[in-house]
DNA sequence: GCCATAGTTTACGTTAACGTAAAGGTAATG
DNA sequence: CATTACCTTTACGTTAACGTAAACTATGGC
C-alpha cells in the first residue's frame, strides 16, 4: 500500500492557514517536505509537525521553541550529558505550561465573575423600569 | 491614610520587565499614572492592569486582545445592546482559553511520554555496559 | 560642588511571522 | 486550445513589541 500524502493546499485548508504560512515553516527548517517534480509532497509526519507547531503558536510558542521541541522528540539521546540536557528541557517545558495552566484557570474565574457581575446589573436596570 | 503608590522602576523589578516595557504599554493607551512633576506615580490599580497584560502576555495575547479584556472588566455595560456584546466577548474569550486548556494537556501527556521513553532508553543502555 | 542613581523625552533600530505581488510552470477540463 | 485551478520562486512590505542610544532633569549622599 502507498502512503498517505497530501498536497501544500490540503493541508492550508485542513488547518485554517495559507499556503505562504506552510513554506515559511519550511524555510525555517521545520519541514522537508519530499518533491514530485517541483511540487511539494508532504507525509504523515510532516502533516503532524505542522500540527504541532500550530498548536505551540496557539499557545504564544515562537517558532524557534516549536522547533526545539519537536528536535527533542525526534533525536533520541545519546549520551549521559545529551540525555541530562533532555531532561532538564522537558522539566523547562513543564513548567511553562503549568504557570500557563495557573494563568488561564484565574483568567476563566475573572470571566465568569465579570459575566455575573455584569448579569447582576442588568437585571436590577430592568426592575427600576416598571 | 495615604494610598501606596509605585514608581516605574519599582514596578519593572516587580514584575522582571524593563521601565521601556512599561512606558511602551502607557503608549498604548492601556495605562495612565499620575505624575508627580515629571516622574509617573502608578496606582495600585495600575499595578494590576500591568499584571493582566503581563498574564496575557504568558499565554500569547497581544497588547490588543489584553486591552479589550481589561476595558470589558472596567466599562460595565450601559444598554442592552452592549451588554450582549460583552456576553459574547466573554464567551469568545472562554473558548479561546478552553482551547489553550486542551492543547496544554496534550503538550503535557507528550512530555511526560517523551520523559519515559528517553528513561526507559537509557536504562536500557546501561544494561550493555556491564 | 560633584557624583551616582533614577527618572524623563525623542527617535531610530530590530526581530518574528508572515502578507502580498509579480511572473511563471503544469495539468485537467470544457 | 484556452481557461481555470494549483503549484512554484523571488522579493519587497508590514506589524507588534519592544531595544537601544542620546541628551537632559532631579535628588540624596559624601
Amino acid at each position: 500500500m502507498t502512503v498517505k500524502t497530501y498536497t501544500i493546499g490540503e493541508l492550508a485548508q485542513e488547518f485554517d492557514t495559507t499556503t505562504r504560512t506552510i513554506r515559511f515553516y519550511e524555510d525555517q527548517g521545520l519541514i522537508s517536505p519530499k518533491r514530485e517534480g517541483q511540487k511539494r509532497i508532504y507525509s504523515a509526519g510532516d502533516r503532524i509537525t505542522i500540527k504541532l507547531i500550530l498548536r505551540g503558536k496557539r499557545l504564544g510558542f515562537s517558532l524557534a521553541e516549536s522547533k526545539e521541541l519537536i528536535e527533542l522528540y525526534s533525536h533520541g539521546s545519546n549520551n549521559q550529558d545529551q540525555y541530562l540536557k533532555v531532561l532538564e528541557k522537558v522539566n523547562i517545558s513543564r513548567e511553562r505550561l503549568l504557570q500557563q495552566q495557573a494563568d488561564i484557570d484565574m483568567m476563566l474565574i475573572e470571566l465568569d465573575e465579570h459575566e455575573a457581575r455584569v448579569k447582576a446589573d442588568m437585571k436590577s436596570k430592568n426592575k427600576n423600569k416598571s
